[in-house]
DNA sequence: CGGTAAGTTGAATCTAGTCAAGAAACGTGG
DNA sequence: CCACGTTTCTTGACTAGATTCAACTTACCG
């Protein structure tokens, strides 16, 4: 669509407010602040319905970037709808991939301080963004005070979230990873009210990976050990976990997951067994997960 | 801030209120609101000056713990003089290093949207931060609108920070990862007006290991190598960066820099590029932004 | 000055990466 | 609907790099 290139034609001035009336024409839908605040969790302070602020959507098809790492900041987003890949891309073309943005996550933040984006997002499905300028979130924050928290609880989560994948990737080892990944995947997908334990994969082996800090082979043998190990039933990119809990083992086969983040996942509670087997069994167990895990995988 | 939880008043009702009359009474200084800009690097605006809110200070002594994973979270913190580490500490009580917050460092923000700190942090030596408790920043933003975007620009800098650490942990072997740690730490304290290229560290090869994702020895190799390589010079916690050129070199044998990371590494020349595909990694759009390089060691 | 913590170095082990081949899925056009 | 080429995924054998175990040296602190 024509508004994908719009931030192009100018370093604009005013080509956010362009990109917002044409997103109008486009999709004819624009979101109310309860709207956003539903989609963030974030809670809805009661005098909020005094705002008129609204938020226009944008469409972005499959492999079309919604921001690249440069181009000037004028704006955040929300995924209503969807799934981005955020990456970094160096001199010689390949890319490590940051974050799997999902419905209700944040993108575009890492551009705030310096003025440009640091990382280029590229949708992975036809997806729809809420377009959230800066400066309107500002005046939304001056007139409703009860919405100023807003945006410092969406960075601060996102922040988390990015602090928990380093943890990840200093820590685990490569099924660990892919252990987290998913349950993390499983979590997310749940809160959205999908299954949790069946579901379908929107990147390539290549792109968990390189979220992963991992070779796509190294991924690959990882579903397949955690397949044959009758954890999870893989199927190309279709996940069946089979044994949360299990699964939960192979990321902690020594209690090695600190608390804050151990709790999110439901394996506080003391844990006698130090199990050293992965591939032992435990029946079945369902599983609650708060918002940590869940971010894993996310922006 | 919002009324938040309020499960654990155990530690503190109200000790945030007494930790900063302990502190007045104890520095009887406070910091103004151009103090912390300055501190913060962010643009003090003109009309800033009508504002009286203060920040009180907080001496932590070496081996302290400012707060702790789990705490329920009051304030947020600028660390004014010294150096912290913040870590995930697990049951098994080994812990993950996830930063070094140095002078004009954030610590804290990860407590923003739960309402408790997911880290802990805990001083290398004895430090002074500013307490910054969130309902100040909050009203500081609502009497003076161009502040607003204070706390949004630092949580966004904290953000790409740790982005950048993971994209480091994913992409980088163990002497790259060390030598990018150096070059941050250099370039930190260059910013504060200390040597580039002589400088002590202020933790050990372990923690320094848990904050990269490698062990004590590996460390230690890894800075043998280049001390033998002539890149450097270590004796102990010393360092002499001797050739910094050769040390970017190391991080990125092959220009598999992301270009918005390199450019502050000094090693990038200008470049531009269209890219459209998502499978096709051909050049990206990318270049100068702003610190980016030297967040890497940071909170 | 002695004891403890921190750092260095070597050798063996193990994990993930690399190279390579083949199988399965996908899309396109006949 | 099927054949074809392309992409993605899987698997195996081998290699490189980090961890582990262990001995030893050096700094630091009372």
């Amino acid at each position: 669509m024509t508004a994908a290139m719009s931030h192009y034609d100018a370093l604009d001035s005013g080509s956010m407010d362009q990109g917002t009336a044409r997103a109008q024409d486009h999709e004819g839908a624009n979101l109310s602040v309860r709207e956003l605040t539903r989609l963030l969790h974030i809670d809805y302070p009661g005098e909020a319905w005094l705002v008129q602020t609204a938020f226009a959507l944008r469409r972005v098809r499959e492999g079309e970037a919604l921001v690249r790492a440069g181009d000037k900041f004028h704006s955040l987003y929300v995924v209503r709808s969807g799934c981005f890949k955020t990456v970094y891309t160096d001199l010689s073309g390949s890319e490590q991939v940051l974050g799997f943005p999902m419905c209700g996550d944040l993108m575009g933040a890492d551009g705030i301080d310096s003025g440009r984006y640091s990382s280029t997002a590229v949708s992975l499905e036809t997806s729809e963004v809420v377009i959230v300028p800066l400066a309107s979130l500002a005046r939304l924050a001056y007139e409703c005070p009860s919405l100023e928290a807003l945006l410092y609880r969406v960075l601060s989560r996102e922040l988390v979230r990015v602090q928990n994948m380093a943890w990840a990737l200093g820590t685990l080892g490569a099924e660990g990873r892919v252990a987290a990944f998913l349950l993390s995947l499983s979590a997310r997908l749940g809160a959205l009210g999908y299954s949790r334990c069946s579901f379908n994969l929107r990147m390539t082996r290549q792109e968990m990976g390189s979220y992963l800090g991992l070779k796509l082979e190294t991924v690959s043998r990882a579903l397949s050990a955690l397949n044959t190990a009758g954890i999870i039933q893989v199927h190309q990119r279709s996940i069946d976990i089979v044994d949360a809990a299990a699964l939960r083992g192979v990321i902690d086969p020594a209690a090695r997951v600190p608390a804050s983040i151990a709790s999110h996942l439901g394996l506080t509670p003391p844990r006698s067994g130090v199990d050293k087997d992965r591939r032992s069994r435990k029946p079945g167990s369902q599983f609650p997960c708060g918002p940590v895990w869940r971010q894993l995988a996310a922006a």
